[in-house]
Parts: structure tokens; C-alpha cells; sequence
DNA sequence: CTGCATTTGTGCGTATGTATT
DNA sequence: CAATACATACGCACAAATGCA
């Protein structure tokens, strides 16, 4: 975490962590731009290079002439407590199996350059299994594709065999550790290769959660997943509480 | 698109739309920051903070020494609901305009009297509204349809007329302040009369958020909304990140 | 309403560090 | 080693929005 040389990293560090610690409540208003230079004696332009990063999280929101309000506490728990309850949300109760559907080389497209944030044609190695529910009939629920930088291509093998969550193996197995994970959930239609995996009729409603795991919030990502779950079975519940 | 006063948002703009023609491809390297500087007859650190904002919709990729990367044309997240907090949830939809379809009462049947935890029969008042980008051309991006208790019925007017979100007329208009939101994600697809209204054609995906706002968690809800945003424009982004 | 202080937004200049070629 | 290109960081000035006297 703490291994952010740059002065403006280690600000975002240690704002992100009071406003954790609750130092900082949401709805507060953060320091001006002007007592922040003089908290950390640096720049104005570091300080704005610091809340800009902010910013890009989420946390706060800047409003000219007012000051900046923090508008969300990262999540208090750790990651991996939030991504569990999302994977029991999936699971609906039951845990979940997981199927190998095939495991290939690829050259990046668009999409997937964007995702990593490296250059078109690069190679990667691409896995797709389906996830059934584990109690009574065996019902496939999602039908998961991921992609990883072809050193680790034995993962495909590992996830067969271990019921651990990919960033696990990731981590136990290659010293990849995350700490850093963005998540988009889109609306999306089954295709006919995925309806027939999942079975369901190609068209029907589905939602498609990406991931991209990244070793902190800077770095480029070493993990993309995508899971496109059935949309009769799945939802996704949340809370949120003032204070 | 080039309603940007800033010169860095005219870069921005200018860039944007090169990419998008085909001026560069994918793989290619942008124009080094030196470079930009003579064309656009601006400062180092306003090219930068140009090429900030594309890297920030994934279009470029910088690498130091090297020069940006374009590492993809379009960026297809138009419309990012980034939540975290409730006061991020209450502050969100400054962008977005609202026009009123319709306002009625209704009787509670088994799915709404369950939502508020009353008898069915109760009486409600139900209104609808469309949601169109205020930027550019107006374009529909989702339904909304807002349940709250008759006392209220006057929220649709304030509605038209107030810029403001549901959640903040209902505190400065009715002292009905909100505490605390449950909300559920699940994946649907437009039906003919949503489909009409959002100017897509019925069966497309789309992504429905339930939002159950009450005073305190205990407390029953006093506001219920269902947001029915077009699959092809919305997606939720949420960031993760350990300690 | 006017004026003023505060606060963020935009923009310029300069210098130095670091990775790549 | 040298040249190139992006990254970090300092400084200054003025614009625009906000809140208050």
C-alpha cells in the first residue's frame, strides 16, 4: 500500500485512511487546498494532484467556491469480506462449482488492451467455466470468462482442482497479491454459445460483472474476470447507511 | 461534446474525435506532449491535463520514456453510477434532466405492500418519469418510477420544476429525511411501453435499481423507486480496495 | 444589491527526476 | 553516454462560484 514514492501518492494514502478511520465522516467537509499545502508542506499543485486521485475514487467531490465533501468511506472491512458477500449473493445460499469450459491463447483486441492498458495483440491467456449451484439439481448460474497474462496459464488446471476464488490461487500459487479491484455491472442478452452453457434461451436479460484486479490502485491489473449471470437468478443487494 | 469552455476540454474534444475517425488507430502513438503543445499553442500542463481526461476514459495509455499508447476508440461508459455512499447516491443526477409521464394513485398490491411492508390495498401514489442527458443531443436514458405515500402527491410537481434528486425534495420539501437505502440490481429487459420512452426497441437489455429509502434501518420505507436505465448507456462502478 | 473574502478551477512558466531508445 | 519523453513538483496569476456582511 505504502509503497507509493511520489509525495501526492502518500497524501492520497493518508487521507484515504483517516477518512477510514473515520477522522473524516461522510458529508464533512475536507481541509482546504490552502491548510492541506501547509498540513503537508507542499505544493498547491501536489495537493491537487493528491484530491484529484480523490476524486477518481470517489471519495470526494469538489465544489468550487465551496470546498471538497467526502462522499464515500471505502468500504471499512476488507475487499475480500465485500467480494464474498457478493459471491454468496451469487450463489443465492448454496456455494457453487465450477466447470472448465476451455482455457486459449489470444491476442488482445480493443476491449481487451483497454482493460489491461497495454498495447493491441499483445497475447493472453483466456478461461471460461460455468458455475453451478452446488445443493439439490445442479443449475448453472454463471457463466465466467477470464483473462491472465499467459505465465500463469496453469491456472486453468488450479481452478479445477481448488474450490478457492481466483484471486486466491492468484495469490497462493503466484505471489499475486490484489489490492486494488474496480468492478462495472452492466445489463446485458445471452448469446448462444453462453444461453446453451447456462440453459436458458439466447436473448434473455443477464447481468455482466467485470473485474479488473490490480496490485494497488495505480497499477495496471494482472486479473480480468467477467461474470455473466443468469438474470433469473441473480441479484445484487446492497446498504447504505448515513454515518 | 464541445460544449467544453476550457482549452484542455477543447483538446479533449479535438483528440476524442481524431480517435474516433480513424486519424489514429489502436496501437498508435499519440503525438508526443511536446508536440501537442505547438499544435494546440498551449502550456505542458494543460496538454497533461488534456491527457488526463483520456486516459481517465481509457482512450490512451502513457509510459514514461516511451510516449501514449491509444488503446481503444470509444469509451462505452456514458453514464457511470459510482456508489458508495448515501450521500454519493442523494447527490447523484445533477447531469440529467427529468420529464414527468405520469402521476396516479394506485392500490398496493402483493409486490408493492411487501416493498413498504403494509397491507395490500393501501393506497399510493405512483409516478413516473423519464431521465434524458442534459449535455448534447437529449437522449432518454432511463425510467424512473417513484412510490411514495399519497401526503406527497405534490412530489411530482416539485419534480418538474426542481433540478434536485427525489430523496433531497422529500427532506427540504416534507422533513422526510433518509438515513438509510436498501438497493437491489437485477437484470431485465425492456417492455413495450419503457421501450418506447427510452427510444429503443422492446426486449433490449436493461439494468433495473430498486431503491427502498427509509429514515433509519429499522424503520419501514417512505420512498420507493425503480430506475429502469437503457443497458446500452448505464453501468455501476464500484471500487474496492484492502485496508 | 453591492462588495469582499474564501475556495476551487484554469492556465502559464520553470526545474528536476526517471524510464526508454 | 546522449537525446527523448513522460512524471513529479515548485511557483505565480487570474477566473468563477459561493457565502456572508
Amino acid at each position: 500500500m505504502s509503497a507509493n514514492q511520489p509525495k501526492y501518492g502518500q497524501i492520497i494514502d493518508k487521507l484515504v485512511r483517516e477518512i477510514r478511520d473515520g477522522t473524516y465522516q461522510t458529508g464533512d467537509m475536507l481541509p482546504t487546498e490552502h491548510r492541506l499545502m501547509e498540513a503537508f508542506g507542499v505544493s498547491r499543485h501536489t495537493v491537487r494532484q493528491a484530491l484529484q486521485g480523490l476524486k477518481q475514487m470517489g471519495l470526494i467531490q469538489a465544489q468550487q467556491g465551496k470546498g471538497s465533501v467526502i462522499i464515500a468511506k471505502a468500504n471499512p472491512s476488507a475487499y475480500v469480506d465485500m467480494i464474498q458477500s457478493i459471491e454468496a449473493l451469487i450463489a443465492k445460499g448454496g456455494d457453487l462449482d465450477r466447470r472448465l469450459i476451455l482455457s486459449r491463447s489470444v491476442e488482445a483486441d480493443d476491449e481487451l488492451s483497454q482493460a489491461f492498458g497495454t498495447k493491441k495483440g499483445r497475447e493472453f491467456t483466456e478461461i471460461h467455466l460455468v458455475r453451478h449451484s452446488k445443493q439439490g439439481p445442479s443449475v448453472p448460474v454463471a457463466y465466467l470468462k477470464i483473462w491472465v497474462d499467459p505465465e500463469f496459464s496453469s491456472l486453468a488446471r488450479e481452478l479445477e482442482n481448488d474450490g478457492r476464488t481466483v484471486a486466491e490461487i492468484m495469490k497462493l500459487r503466484f505471489g499475486m497479491e490484489t489490492g486494488s479491484i474496480r468492478q462495472s455491472i452492466t445489463a446485458t442478452s445471452l448469446n448462444q454459445e453462453v444461453a446453451e452453457k447456462l440453459d436458458r434461451p439466447a436473448g434473455d436479460p443477464a447481468l455482466q460483472i467485470e473485474r479488473l484486479y490490480s496490485k494497488t490502485t495505480l497499477a495496471l491489473p494482472h486479473l480480468r474476470t467477467i461474470s455473466i449471470c443468469r438474470g433469473d437468478l441473480v441479484q445484487i443487494d446492497s446498504h447504505f447507511q448515513s454515518q
